[in-house]
DNA sequence: ACAAGTATGAACCTTTTGGTAAGTACCTCT
DNA sequence: AGAGGTACTTACCAAAAGGTTCATACTTGT
């Protein structure tokens, strides 16, 4: 379990806080989670996590990779062939983060919905009410 | 499943991608998660989420009220007391969390050592090879 | 010849995120 | 009276994250 109140090394909150230091940024659960359908090439990388630049994408590639969540494997061909396969702890990773995706599959119609909202209160003036303190 | 190919929704690359809306942000995770355990004041979450500061708490306490996660109770006392709950759809991605704390605790070593190393090559300066291109 | 695809690098700039420091209103303890 | 705790707010600033554009070196298709 590891909740937050008994802490196991001295810079986690809990396992959770370990975790997300990996993971984080706006693509690499996305990456991840899209390689344990196999080795990839860039474009297909491209193609599926949708809306990243080239600049990210390579980026958190190479990140992924020095973390050693990821391999690269270039065929050195012309013109260039690279692709990407889970080692054996980023496919770790990649099964503990399919909760997520089950997770925002079935909520997806509430998470559509709250970022419409949230939209909404970034369009409006913040009519902030005079807090109670 | 769900993965990248199909996209169920005009705006995600599939179900992760809506999770990861929700939660995106340093500290959202660890709130979610240690929520799990119950109410809890706004104190024992500020002991509980390590290094996190008041400005970021409560903006992102605010921000998963507003998203429908938690809940917000003031006691309207004096000295002030506040505590705040996972609503059921909260709990659900609590647990869908579960496995990413689990991850973090067995590979906690590995984790340690990856984030030392990036500390590292962040140290030196970065001398790349010239590209093969 | 020209456009497009292949996987990247690099420079430049904007947006977002997060941190610090100070303040509020009232209470209790010393 | 002064310090410390409670749950916040606000203003200001630094850093990180991310986007755009241009370039490479070579091949294939038209």
């Amino acid at each position: 379990m590891t909740n937050a109140t008994d802490l196991p090394a001295p810079g986690f909150s809990c396992g959770l806080d370990a975790t997300l230091r990996v993971i984080a940024g706006k693509w690499k659960p996305l990456i991840i989670y899209f390689l344990v359908q196999g080795p990839n090439r860039y474009g297909a990388l491209k193609r599926a996590v949708r809306g990243v630049s080239d600049k990210m994408l390579i980026q958190q590639l190479k990140e992924l990779e020095a973390d050693g969540i990821i391999t690269r494997h270039d065929y050195q061909e012309v013109p260039p062939r690279v692709d990407y396969t889970l080692t054996p702890l980023g496919r770790s990773l990649a099964i503990a983060l399919a909760p997520l995706c089950e997770w925002g599959s079935a909520n997806m119609a509430a998470v559509t919905h709250l970022l419409e909202e949230r939209a909404r209160w970034q369009a409006t003036p913040p009519a902030h009410a005079t807090a109670g303190g």
